[in-house]
RNA sequence: GCACAGGUGGGUGAGUGGUUAAAGCCAACAGACUGUAAAUCUGUCCCUCCUAGCGAGGUACGGAGGUUCGAAUCCUCCCCUGUGCA
């Protein structure tokens, strides 16, 4: 899933997204919540009328904002009281006024509102910081489900240019998609899943705890919150591939907020579904792009007159068109071109590489193999 | 020719006697980035040497000379640039 926190995945617009064949979007409720804000989300029909995407969204409950403005929060048994890193005025989420705005929001998958525990943290403080997540996850579910027929939005019919569908998974389901376009193109009802987070820090065996209390509350599917906080990266290996094996296997697992190319394949390995992360626009934006050749630093000084592709194994238009050298001297003058160049290569480079992943585990009829990701990248 | 103003490291531009190899910004070069307070942040950025240190030498604020324990800073002459007046 793009990250597309305040309503846009930056640097390129809604076209291009469907052209690569984006499934779903992530939105965020913090920042949707302070601006434009909810009541305004609400007058333009929710988040997929308001950015035109007329197809799924998922939006974060607030949880790991609140957690990454450490400085502006505090934090309560009833909610959080943050400041606004916009203004500096001050707000209150709790697991109600978070599932309320996601309401409002109206995206198709929302998330219980959770605490995500700093690392490192004694064991004291994780387990009291799990608790505190099952509580709310509890209120989530419970407000949730006295509310969610709130959700009043029709998703607009499908944009113009029809969406490609020549990607694998597309073509493997095509019943699906043609049926999906045909609603779309009706105006489809919005209808909300809620997702839980299993939270526990790096104690695997708060893990499980926290993973089959989850599943007592009963979600739509189940998330791995709580990790890619700056633990190391063999240890967020570990725990998520103890923790996946709790999850039901029937319903959505998804690990928020990973990886690399590399990273994900190996998440998905071990049973992961869904993944999110800033890491491939926002290294795109800085320059920097991952390639089946590995990673590239487009503003170094050695691609200055280096006429190849970017990627020669990738078939995305920037790597069509245009050369390194050229992709150096937009990054070099600060043009807004770069930035929306940049972040198309390494969308692509990951949805192809989780295309590549789907399709693998299509041949063979569900079975997991561990070679998939071996070969490339 | 006269009168003002001014010449500082790749650029711009602070600094007007001593912790100044010389602020800041830009450029250049390298690194970071993982449920987005991020078109952001960090480091390097005169040369040489080593035991690699807030180390040792050297060179440096248009040029030459001078004053001083000490000068980018003060004095003298010269060169150059801008503006105004002839």
């Amino acid at each position: 899933m793009p990250v597309g926190t305040v309503a846009s995945v930056k640097g390129v617009s809604q076209d291009i997204l469907e052209e690569l064949g984006v499934q779903i979007l992530l939105g965020n409720t913090y920042h949707l919540y302070l601006r434009p804000g909810i009541d305004q989300m609400r007058r333009m029909g929710g988040l997929q009328n308001f950015m035109a995407w007329p197809h799924p969204i998922l939006t974060d409950s607030g949880g790991f904002q609140v957690f990454s403005l450490n400085e502006l929060r505090k934090v309560t048994e009833d909610g959080v009281t943050f400041r606004s890193h916009l203004d500096g005025s001050s707000h209150f989420f709790s697991p109600e006024s978070s599932m309320e705005a996601q309401i409002g929001i109206g995206a198709d998958i929302i998330m219980a509102f959770d605490e995500c525990t700093e690392y490192p943290a004694d064991a004291v403080r994780v387990r009291k910081s799990m608790e505190m997540t099952l509580r709310w996850a509890e209120r989530s579910k419970k407000y949730f489900e006295e509310r969610k027929h709130e959700v009043p939005w029709r998703r607009r019919q499908s944009s113009a240019v029809p969406r490609q569908v020549s990607s694998l998974e597309f073509q493997a389901s095509s019943d699906a998609e043609t049926r999906s376009q045909k609603l779309e193109t009706e105006g489809s009802p919005v209808t909300q899943a809620l997702f839980g987070i299993v939270q526990g820090g790096m104690d695997k065996s708060l893990r499980k705890e926290s993973a089959e209390r989850t599943i007592e509350v009963d979600f739509a599917g189940y998330a791995i919150g709580g990790l890619s906080v700056g633990e190391p990266r063999a240890l967020t290996h570990e725990v998520v591939e103890s923790t996946v094996e709790h999850l039901p296997a029937d319903k959505p697992r998804y690990l928020m907020g990973v990886g690399t190319p590399e990273e994900i394949v190996q998440y998905a390995l071990m049973g992961v579904d869904m993944m999110d992360c800033v890491l491939p626009t926002r290294a795109a934006r800085h320059g920097l792009l991952f390639t089946s050749e590995g990673k590239i630093s487009i503003k170094q000084a050695r691609y200055a007159s280096d006429a190849s592709a970017l990627d020669p194994n990738c078939g995305c238009r920037v790597c069509a068109r245009y050369t390194r050298a050229y992709l150096r001297h937009l990054y070099a003058s600060n043009e807004v071109l770069a930035q929306v160049l940049n972040t198309v290569h390494n969308l692509t480079y990951y949805l192809d590489t989780m295309k590549r992943v789907r399709h693998s585990i299509t041949l063979e009829e569900g079975v997991r193999v561990p070679s998939v990701g071996r070969a490339k990248p």
